[in-house]
DNA sequence: TATAAGTTTTAGACGGGTCTAAACGCGGAC
DNA sequence: GTCCGCGTTTAGACCCGTCTAAAACTTATA
């Protein structure tokens, strides 16, 4: 058996892994859950020795397919549980992370199973991060890039926010920014920051309406945590 | 912060102290949570420290107001999730307790607000058991005594079953025996076994129509673990 | 009332998860 | 090509929750 704070440590890894694709360094995993180095160095030696993670020192660590395995069964319990809270408890969007983040390691294969059928089964969970499916295969890479990497005049409409922030999601979410809003990038600042307009269709039934086209402007790291498509593509 | 151990420690001294009064063992305690018995002494010492439990050495330990106030507290998490369970999650009436027995300790405050309200502040669980108030008053007496405490010829209403084996309630279930089932004690035998017809008026709304009346022998230990009231109080 | 039987506590060990302080190694700068 | 700095690992400590083995206590009994 894996304690919750090894599922987190996997958790971690595979985030990390999904920025970057080189070896992820120990400081990074320090940073991400918040403890010191040698705390990390300790831990993933015994994740080395489960076989979960392989790992070159001085250099960082790679998930194996069984830690990928455990990564995606966390990150399924989190998003399917992240859905289930929204759609059925009445959480708002940005008050749903945390909660997820501890449930999600003590719900039973049977609790899951029920919860993903209540709620047919679904592809992605209310901040557009998709859902691992049952059976745990590696997500495909979708069409989505940063909003950060788009340029002025670009039509795009946003798949995915980064759920790690509530402050900001909550900030976002009054802004009318939510997987399925349609924005036309205005300007991308020299220093990282871009200014959108924000465009109609706001994923939901929220009272949102009648409010009009509106310009909004994001700093670098906040454009970086949103991840948009081509609004063209959008007719697939 | 209290770990989950040790809210499952106070839970077990809880139930032990409502079954007999006396200051609970740590022989008791030990059996009850499936560990040895120093482990329950460096326990109970680590509980005593925090003032949540009064302990005389060689004696026994009983619950300080403050111990009894968590202990009401994981009892009101796990009665109010295995109503949740069984109405929202389609559960069966006996699997839900293990679920409910690990979700007790990591659900927020504000999940069981939430649950709460959804279920209309709830009195007792799918198994009879009085839920604890939101302010996590005492539970007070109720009018419930054991079915193995009756006598031959008594009517009676089951009000609780003892949820700690699945097994046995599964056994109960499919004999028709549930909360809100009437009984007529028919016999009860020199060792304790106690024979009794079931009645109508099984609770809910299960296919248990049709069925008619029913001879039923229960081992005493079974029988102790139904609680019934008289069937003429049923009125008030 | 002395002793045996049974229960409880003490002593000491171990793995998990974390820390701080100090030693180590890698890669860039000179 | 050597050295310095920063990131990493080693060393050693601590608390939690658990165990086994052995000592201490309580109680029932002879």
């Amino acid at each position: 058996m894996l304690s919750d704070v090894m599922e987190d440590y996997l958790k971690a890894i595979y985030a990390l892994q999904q920025e970057s694709d080189d070896p992820v360094a120990t400081s990074a995993i320090a940073e991400y859950l918040d403890v010191t180095p040698p705390t990390v160095t300790s831990m993933v030696e015994k994740l080395e020795e489960r076989e979960l993670v392989e790992r070159e020192k001085y250099k960082g660590v790679e998930l194996t397919d069984e830690g990928e395995t455990v990564a995606l069964e966390v990150l399924r319990h989190h998003r399917l549980l992240e859905a289930y809270l929204t759609e059925h408890l009445d959480y708002s969007w940005s008050e749903v992370h945390e909660e997820a983040d501890t449930l999600e390691h003590h719900i039973s294969e049977e609790f899951e199973r029920r919860v993903a059928e209540l709620l047919d089964d679904p592809e992605v969970d209310p901040h557009g991060d998709p859902i691992p499916s049952a059976d745990l295969a590696p997500i495909e890479d979708d069409d989505t890039t940063p909003l950060s990497d788009r340029d002025e005049g670009e039509a795009v409409v946003v798949a995915r926010v980064s759920d790690r922030d509530e402050a900001e999601l909550q900030y976002l979410s009054d802004a009318g920014i939510t997987p399925g809003t349609e924005l036309v990038v205005r300007d991308v600042a020299p220093f990282g920051m871009v200014t959108v307009g924000v465009g109609g269709e706001a994923s939901g039934d929220d009272e949102q309406k009648g409010r009009g086209e509106a310009e909004q402007s994001l700093p670098e790291d906040v454009a970086r945590s949103i991840r948009v498509r081509s609004a063209v593509e959008e007719v697939a």
